[in-house]
RNA sequence: GGUCGCGUGGCCGAGCGGUUAGGCAGAGGUCUGCAAAACCUCGUACAGCGGUUCGAAUCCGCUCGCGACCUCCA
């Protein structure tokens, strides 16, 4: 609320209430969106890790989204696709689930819809009118920010707007704006108007809820008049999260949530993603590589660690080269897993013991500040040329019996369950079909080597090399990976 | 125009008063039939210009660039 960090404090012991604004359905979802809710997704996977009982509420907006001419987003969606508007609903709805199923983000406890909870948002509407917060005109209701303000209930506080700024604010280019008493002022109930698709019966006319509203309502009712977080993109935080919390504070008096996290914007090439300039990409353009703005294809698992290699505060710059680099780290994480499920050790002690629980240790305490992603990783990287090393030395004593241990159960539950990063290649069809033709044809070579036919090894090793797959000679024999 | 934030080595990205972030790319080396991988070593970066300080990427001011919000947007 004050732009600061602070402390975390759960309400109740032990259980967490999170609010995070999900997306609007009325188009594919766009990229942005996507890393948005898998930074919320890692900060959701890190607190149920923490042992938290969390209750993880996203919204489906499917009403109420204004254009600029004062259209609903839905509406115009469905006029132009010739569908209901549930169908267009629908459609992009299930769009957005795919993907976020691709990107293995973790479902929320409750999806609740703007349009099941239309009485909910009525009764608030009610609430607020009755506290005097609110006024009736020409059948919408405005929500009273002057009032509000003076009143000196905090409005402008979260995004650190001035009361007299707002008040001095006086745009007259606005739509619909004839019936506010103060431009500031917004609609939390609107009349609609005969073209009007989605309309529905209230107190006040044959109307819809404003966009704010579906939110405050529906947090309310899932999470309680105030919970723990909130979250959402930074873009949201005015007017949209302000507005919330009027809304709450205007029907109960209460604040909605104790910590409100806010997600930075992705950009690309170091400029925002624009369709106009042609500076955009989408998420099946990534994941196909059909785009002018990248060389290559790039699998789920990369982008999701793309996307969690930066800190949810920061911008993020998406470029090719970041997009490389972030595939071939994703690999080299996945390989450690790999190494760390073979590898065994002979000592109870092992030379590099102290500094592996070290960076353990640091990797906790970078998650728990602010959940610093980046520098989680960074830890995790300091410990895996120990395990590397382990591995290759024949002694097995860099790393004692019970580190090992603690390093394998703590890598995997941070990178599969916390960053929800998984093994593609294990999942990468018939696995194992794969792995015992694989180590048939290991087999085979490994003969023709003995026999120093080298011409026959390396007509196998290039020939898998063709089939994307790279063969590894080591000490212990050999490894197979896909490049 | 107003409010706020950012500008870090070839690229991505942490740090935010004194200590190596990390990754990718690049260079050298060890290992290896060769290759790849792995391991070791290396770059001495903080937009520019001033100021504060024993000391600044980190604080202050100005300039330039980028971005967010102010109007629908994750």
């Amino acid at each position: 609320m004050n732009g600061k960090k602070e402390t975390f404090e759960p309400i109740n012991e032990g259980f967490i209430g999170m609010y995070i604004c999900g997306p609007t359905v009325y188009s594919d979802v766009h990229l942005g969106n996507c890393m948005t809710f898998t930074k919320f997704d890692l900060i959701y996977r890190y607190l149920l890790y923490l042992g938290y009982k969390v209750r993880y509420v996203r919204n489906i907006t499917d009403v109420g989204h204004l254009l600029d001419d004062g259209e609903d987003r839905i509406s115009k969606g469905a006029r132009i696709d010739k569908l209901e508007p549930m169908e267009v609903v629908q459609k992009y709805t299930n769009g957005f689930h795919d993907m976020m199923r691709i990107f293995n983000n973790k479902k929320p406890s409750i999806e609740p819809r703007a349009t099941a909870h239309i009485i909910e948002q009525i009764e608030m509407v009610q609430q607020i009118l009755d506290n005097g917060y609110a006024y009736e005109a020409n059948g919408s209701v405005y929500f009273d920010t002057i009032k509000f303000a003076k009143e000196g209930k905090g409005y402008g506080q979260l995004s650190g707007r001035k009361i007299d700024d707002l008040i001095a604010e006086s745009r007259d280019d606005l739509k619909n704006q004839g019936d506010k008493r103060h431009p500031s002022d917004f609609a939390i109930w609107m009349k609609a108007d005969e073209n009007h698709l989605m309309k529905w019966k209230s107190p006040w006319s044959l109307g819809f809820p404003g966009w704010h509203l579906e939110c405050s309502a529906m947090s309310t009712k899932y999470l309680g008049p105030t919970f723990d977080i909130h979250g959402g993109g930074n873009d949201l935080k005015f007017p949209h999260h302000e507005n919330e919390i009027a809304q709450n504070m205007g029907s109960c008096n209460c604040q909605p949530a104790n910590y409100w996290l806010h997600t930075n914007m992705l950009l690309m090439n170091g400029r925002k993603m624009s369709k106009s300039d042609g500076n955009t990409i989408t998420p099946t353009q990534l994941l196909t590589g059909n785009s002018e703005h990248i060389t290559q294809s790039f699998s789920p698992m990369a982008l999701r660690y793309f996307m969690l290699h930066s800190h949810y505060r920061s911008t993020l710059d998406l470029t090719n080269e970041g997009l490389i680099a972030a595939e071939k780290t994703y690999k080299r994480l996945m390989e450690t897993l790999e190494t760390l499920e073979q590898i065994n050790s002979s000592v109870v002690t092992g030379t590099e013991d102290e500094t592996i629980m070290k960076s353990l240790k640091e990797m906790h305490m970078h998650m728990m500040d602010d959940f610093n992603s980046p520098r989680a990783i960074a830890s995790i990287f300091e410990i895996i040329p120990k395990i590397n090393t382990h591995k290759s030395n024949d002694a097995k004593d860099t790393i004692g019996k019970d580190v090992l241990t603690s390093l394998k159960k703590e890598l995997s539950e941070m990178i599969i369950d916390v960053f929800g990063l998984y093994n593609e290649k294990e999942v990468n069809g018939d696995s194992n079909t794969v792995d015992g033709l694989m180590q048939l044809l290991i087999e085979l070579r490994a003969n023709v080597r003995a026999n120093k036919d080298w011409a026959s090894a390396d007509k196998i090793r290039d020939g898998l090399t063709g089939l994307k797959i790279k063969l590894k000679d080591g000490k212990d024999g050999t490894e197979w990976s896909y490049e």
